[in-house]
DNA sequence: TATTAGAAATAGAATAATTCTAAATTTGTG
DNA sequence: CACAAATTTAGAATTATTCTATTTCTAATA
């Protein structure tokens, strides 16, 4: 795999969570040959082997992030993710379940303050113009 | 809405978690001349209004669930879902994450039983053709 | 009852994301 | 080097979903 590595680098080194067209365009910066494809069986193959996480928010192409433990925040309008460092449930849901499990995603909904602002400005305007 | 009601119905009735198409399928039995658009339209619409939760899995369509608060465990081999009714997590995450929160989603992964069972089969395979 | 405005549904094209297939290339190994 | 296996490439194909324009329905009103 020429381009395993490099795409592993890339997620690590991102800072947002990227999808598999911004880890192309990334990846294509230091290889102009490499395409979209590839990088679609990369991302997979790394999935599968558990070396990063994929996350799928309703309405959105797929992002890709670090494997480590951590939960997600959504913004329910925009549909961002934050990153969010909750106490690990895994052995509580074992506990809870009773099967062996192999790990969780936690995504929460909320309102990001960009999005919140927005919304705000929009419902003023609205109430405004429409008394 | 003529079939928002009906869409409903449907998706209160089932036990699987459906998608767009399956309910599609459901719907078509009373109402021969709907289209898959329109529930397209009626889902989005229901999931909007907060009446329906929606489920994305990594490589599954979408599907459609009832809104009662629950979690789910995903089949890492297979992608089917269970339901499972776990302790509320809402007040403990508005806590540790300092924002008020609309709800979560929490998908653990497992292997259904049924998989495991296939996935042992193919390992015992394996090994015996291979040693 | 006829008119009309708004909401919902329809048909089907369009788009976006992702996967697949077959051929070409690269890599590792004897 | 030669061969086999793995990876990449190109681009077609598929799948899921959305969009647009037109039509139909509903129900309030003149």
């Amino acid at each position: 795999m020429r381009y395993a590595e490099k795409i592993l680098e890339i997620i690590w080194s991102a800072e947002t969570h990227m999808t598999a067209e911004q880890v192309f365009l990334a990846l294509k910066q230091r290889c102009p040959a490499v395409v979209l494809a590839t990088v679609y069986n990369n991302l997979n193959s790394l999935y599968q082997q558990g070396k990063i996480r994929k996350i799928s928010v309703e309405g959105h192409p797929d992002r890709y992030d670090k494997n480590t433990r951590h939960d997600h925040l959504v913004c329910r309008h925009c549909g961002g993710l934050l990153d969010i460092h909750l106490s690990d449930l895994t052995a509580d849901l074992e506990q809870q379940t009773g099967f062996p499990i192999e790990g969780y995603d936690l995504k929460i909904q909320y309102l990001c303050p960009r999005c919140r602002a927005v919304l705000e400005a929009a419902s003023n305007t609205y109430e405004s113009t429409d008394l």
